[in-house]
DNA sequence: CGGGGTAACGACGATAAGAA
DNA sequence: TTCTTATCGTCGTTACCCCG
């Protein structure tokens, strides 16, 4: 429990490039730390613990939180993940679960200044390409974990081939992903709103006006909630004030050269635009979505949000929502012709993953921003833009948020009011993406296996498509506390009962179990014949013909019927990591507890002994020869005691390998070592081996060599259909 | 035709009421 | 007081219908 509570935090910013890979840019001279989740109720309290760890107490910083989970299917399938940000408490929370779950995720900080100004961005001018790479090298090497290789490896060379390019490819057409609007850089903010103003204007000249006068409205309505009344500018020059970058925005050709700053000019002037970037994000949406409301003739597209504060966001759902609609082809021209494509605006690299298929790809990659087509307008954020949207919430998906949580979150995180069956499709789509749907998680199996071998030699794995009987040795024994829990609902009204029944299963001497069950019998025939059914050898110690134990070691099938509940209902693969985790996690506990005990036995063991010892005080011991005894119990009755054979004729002692009370008064007389009467298969030496192993994790799957065998293995899903009605949670049958 | 909404159904779970 | 039982509201899921 120490150490599985700590969570890395680290201090930078989110950078999204045009490919829609997210980088985290540390703070050179920020290193990493570490925090404690457990303490940590809310987000206030991890605001506050984040802003004590590094040192930003006195300061007036806001704290920007988010963190990156990792989802091996989705790097498998050539996915980019994007960070998901906490905001409310919904998502602390799922932040936690999913970090104590998973120690690969880490937390990201980014600390702003009241003004928006993001702290310590001094320390990483990028006034040049050189130094880019440098800090991002510096960083690639002093963090831990993931650093050098991983999707932050492939990351680097991806930014380094795409700052070649960058001067090149910054015509109109260029490619830029803008997808969590509220970390978009600001760079990309620039040219955006500039790509978007170009290309309001640049297609048709009569309608500038109209796009005036609306984005006036719009920036004033912004204006407005932003600075709470404070003098207003006229719109253009509003943006004109915050951002020279955006003082070119009516003309192409400063469009090109704001872009191609684009990675110089992050320095000094775009400081104090970091804290607008989502209003005005939201803002220059609106203005856009307003204006082709205009064109349609239908701008009831959503409804207004009542705050600006995740204006962003819902423009996202809107934009995606209408990437189905469109007519693809005609879509593309269009797009081809005002030189700008959807996920320039409207953050489609967010969307991307959620359409892994080639054909939903096309349908989603050009939108038609110049269509007069009602069908643009829809109102609706369907299902799938929003599941994509919340898809980050459940990579673990037992942790993930339920459907009727999810009302409230939609509303306030995108302002879209969705009813509850949507938010439950949501929510099973946000799975499936999150997670892989059971096909493809099949599909992997074979090469999951193949790296779980790898990270664990001498795994032996067997995959059989069909199940033979597995273990036909094994005694199906019934557990007592089940049967006597039954017997207790069944036969109540029959007091006493449930205690009969345990103290007959408890016999071990035939006779002393017959004469107990026949006084079942005669109490209650009906529950006579139920136990009849069991059949007595299956749940009584007296006729069971296995080895039986006392102890309640815990029933492993009924431990990880327990354990496995959360991860139920989750596809295979993941199904099989959350196992793999969890043995690693008992292993060691175990190995820890073995490390501590000492003596041979565990403690649960000298437990039991010293209440038997307790036990057999004060009874009568007669040596009748070397090794044999006669012991009598103050309660009456005579037992036989061997301490060399280790039996006894309460027969207790050789069904537990463990000495009865009468052994224990023998030994004692003796003055023999009781500890040797133990059985060795209650011995520590006897489970040591069984726990020794660490479960090591698998690799990354992405880079591992995997043999074309095992790789061209196809698996499918049993053919199975989900049952009618609400899948039972307590046990797996 | 695809996607969304309503209604219905059954498991689950909290709570009140009742019995030991 | 504790344990059962009854009840009702909630949640998960599906069938069916409607709409664009």
């Amino acid at each position: 429990m120490e150490a599985d509570d700590t969570v890395v935090a680290q201090a930078g910013r989110w950078i999204l490039y045009s490919s829609g890979e997210w980088e985290f840019k540390m703070d050179t001279f920020r290193q990493g730390r570490c925090l404690r989740m457990s303490d940590l109720k809310c987000l206030v309290d991890l605001k506050l613990k984040v802003k004590e760890i590094f040192k930003m107490e006195k300061r007036t910083v806001f704290v920007e939180l988010s963190y990156m989970f990792e989802d091996k299917l989705a790097v498998l399938r050539g996915i980019e993940e994007g960070p998901t940000q906490i905001k409310d408490d919904w998502q602390f929370r799922s932040f936690k679960s999913l970090s104590l779950g998973d120690k690969s995720v880490n937390l990201f900080v980014c600390f702003r200044e009241t003004d928006g100004t993001i702290v310590g961005r001094e320390e990483e001018k990028l006034g040049s390409l050189q130094s880019c790479d440098d800090s991002r090298l510096e960083r690639g090497s002093s963090s831990r974990g993931f650093g050098e290789v991983g999707y932050f490896g492939g990351l680097m060379s991806a930014v380094v081939e795409r700052a070649k390019t960058v001067d090149e490819d910054k015509g109109r057409g260029s490619k830029r992903t803008v997808s969590d609007i509220w970390e978009i850089n600001d760079e990309d903010l620039v040219r955006h709103v500039e790509e978007v103003e170009a290309a309001l204007l640049g297609e048709d000249g009569k309608q500038s006006e109209i796009n005036d006068d609306i984005l006036l409205e719009h920036v004033q309505a912004v204006e407005l909630q932003l600075f709470g009344g404070r003098e207003l500018e006229a719109g253009k020059n509003l943006f004109d004030g915050q951002d020279k970058g955006t003082d070119s925005c009516k003309d192409d050709e400063d469009i090109s050269d704001g872009s191609s700053v684009y990675s110089q000019n992050s320095g000094e002037e775009d400081g104090d635009f970091d804290g607008d970037k989502i209003e005005d994000m939201g803002n220059k949406g609106d203005s856009k979505t307003a204006e082709k409301g205009e064109d349609s003739g239908d701008d009831d597209f959503i409804e207004h949000p009542p705050s600006n504060r995740n204006k962003g966001k819902e423009v996202v759902v809107w934009g995606a929502g209408n990437l189905f609609k469109g007519n693809a082809k005609r879509a593309l021209e269009d797009a081809a012709k005002i030189g700008i494509t959807i996920d320039e605006v409207y953050g489609y690299a967010d969307l991307e993953p959620m359409f892994a298929d080639e054909e939903m790809n096309k349908k989603a990659a050009h939108v038609d921003l110049t269509k007069e087509d009602d069908n643009m307008f829809s109102k609706h954020a369907t299902s799938k833009v929003v599941a994509a949207l919340l898809r980050a919430n459940y990579a673990n998906a037992y942790c993930g948020p339920r459907a009727r949580d999810l009302l409230e979150c939609i509303l306030t995180e995108h302002n879209v009011r969705v009813s509850y069956w949507k938010a439950w499709k949501v929510k099973e789509l946000a799975v499936v993406t999150a997670q892989g749907i059971d096909e493809s998680s099949y599909a992997l199996l074979p090469v999951y296996l193949h790296v779980l071998k790898l990270a664990n030699p001498g795994t032996v794995y067997k995959l059989e498509t069909s199940i033979p009987e597995v273990y036909p040795k094994a005694h199906h024994g019934f557990c007592l506390v089940h049967i006597r829990r039954n017997v207790k609902a069944k036969y109540l009204k029959k007091g006493g009962l449930p205690s009969l029944v345990w103290r007959a299963g408890s016999m071990y001497r035939k006779k002393d179990f017959d004469d107990e069950y026949d006084r079942i019998k005669q109490r209650n025939v009906r529950c006579w014949e139920f136990l009849e059914g069991i059949g007595v050898e299956n749940w009584s110690r007296a006729y069971f013909e296995g080895e039986r134990y006392n102890l309640m070691s815990s029933n492993i099938a009924e431990s990880l019927n327990k354990a496995l509940l959360p991860a139920r209902g989750s596809p295979v693969l993941a199904l099989i990591e959350f196992i793999r985790k969890m043995l690693g996690r008992w292993f060691e506990t175990r190995r820890k507890r073995i490390a501590r005990t000492v003596g041979d036995n565990p403690i649960a063991v000298e437990r039991e002994l010293l209440k038997r010892f307790k036990g057999g005080l004060g009874m009568a011991v007669l040596a009748v020869g070397r090794w044999d005894f006669e012991v009598k119990p103050k309660e009456g009755g005579h037992f036989h005691v061997s301490l060399e054979k280790r039996t006894c004729s309460s027969l207790e002692f050789q069904k537990l390998n463990l000495p009865c009370t009468h052994a224990m008064a023998a030994a004692h007389k003796r003055r023999f070592e009781y500890k040797l009467l133990v059985g060795d298969m209650h011995k520590i030496k006897m489970w040591q081996p069984t726990v020794e192993g660490a479960i090591l994790p698998v690799q990354d799957l992405a880079e591992v060599e995997v043999p074309e065998d095992i790789r061209v293995m196809c698996l499918m899903p049993p053919q199975t259909k989900r049952p009618p009605e609400r899948p039972p949670k307590l046990r797996i049958h």
